[in-house]
DNA sequence: TAATTAATCAAACCTTCATTTAATTATATG
DNA sequence: CATATAATTAAATGAAGGTTTGATTAATTA
């Protein structure tokens, strides 16, 4: 008897990268089966042997992308650094990811919606967004709790960040006047700015 | 000879705004002409009466929302307030509009790719998008020039407030905890805190 | 080499729309 | 009332694209 798997595979890394690349770029709807399988160069057909749907398939780019953007913000939570230097590393993170195409969570919610209403599906994705938003709020609440930042509301305030992060993939440009890591520090440097003891009143 | 228009009609305007429900709701792919026909009692041929495409519906749609949302803005922008204060004001009417017409404000912001790649029709909205966001760009510059805001990025720092005022569209809840005015205000205590000169340095 | 199986492809399939077309209905004007 | 016109519809058209299907190719192992 014969088993192992012919070497002519398309790993399935492969594949979810360049389905990231052409969600990311074409948003879901706009992007076709076709598309994706030309990245990697196959046919449209091919896919089905890797990923039973191309649902499935922004799920488990959805999954990855959220998935590992969350581990990295967790190490950088769970470190030792002061909340500044953690709210700076996290912002850095957040806007390197959806520069690279990795985090394509951002800018797929935006054309994904209906398809994020299925019950079964929008669990895990909400329950993995709230995830990265505790990270957030702790590092914001352990700031005030020391006396780094000022006192504010740390829901509203974590929203906005996201907002704010969430936006970047709308309008960054690889060709723009900006690395991804300076957009990133000047961002931070915002609401560092704004977290300031005292900032708060006029 | 007979002329005048039948009084069964369905004004535009009702159409406007199931387009943007449906929009909202659904995205701009996902939208068939047949959910926005049904929204008015209409079949999905008889939209073509008043519109000549579903592309066209939805440029009619953004226009309608940028449209309203910079006249109000330049009101402000032009008022003789101080800059601190038109911010505030402006960041109330970002809100504010975002939540009287949720559908409009979620439309505009979820469904811009999809207009994006529409060639013949992007100008347009590309040149209201820059307007608007020219105007914030005044306030910002006009408050650093006269020492009421440290000196930054004016260009990051308007796309940050633009996200994190837009991001308000996805999260709010008219039963939620706090009202659309206190939401606006939370958030402009946070970008003017971040304003403050000084503010920028550790 | 022969058997087995993974990976792939080309083509067909089928559904879902946007849009068109050719009537039909309703209304205002004369 | 007669009729031109607006508004609407039901049905047809045609394209796009996700998914299936039935070979075909290549690699692995015995």
């Amino acid at each position: 008897m014969a088993r192992k798997p012919a070497e002519q595979t398309v790993h399935p890394d492969a594949i979810l990268h360049a389905a990231a690349t052409v969600f990311c770029r074409q948003g879901y709807h706009g992007a076709t089966m076709a598309d994706i399988a030309a990245e990697v160069n196959l046919t449209a057909g091919s896919l089905y042997h890797h990923f039973p749907s191309k649902q499935e398939l922004l799920l488990a780019v959805l999954d990855a992308g959220l998935g590992q953007m969350i581990s990295a913000v967790q190490a950088v939570v769970e470190g030792d650094a002061v909340p500044p230097e953690k709210l700076r590393q996290i912002v850095q993170l957040h806007v390197q990811s959806e520069i690279d195409n990795v985090n394509i969570a951002a800018a797929v919610i935006f054309e994904s919606r209906a398809l994020l209403e299925m019950p079964g599906v929008r669990d895990q994705y909400v329950r993995q967004r709230d995830a990265l938003e505790a990270l957030y709020r702790r590092v914001i609440e352990d700031g005030i709790a020391c006396g780094d930042f000022r006192a504010l509301d740390v829901g509203i305030f974590v929203k906005t960040m996201f907002g704010a992060l969430n936006w970047v993939s709308v309008w960054y440009r690889p060709a723009g006047r900006m690395s991804g890591a300076e957009i990133a520090e000047e961002i931070a440097r915002t609401f560092l700015a704004s977290l300031r003891p005292g900032a708060g009143m006029p």
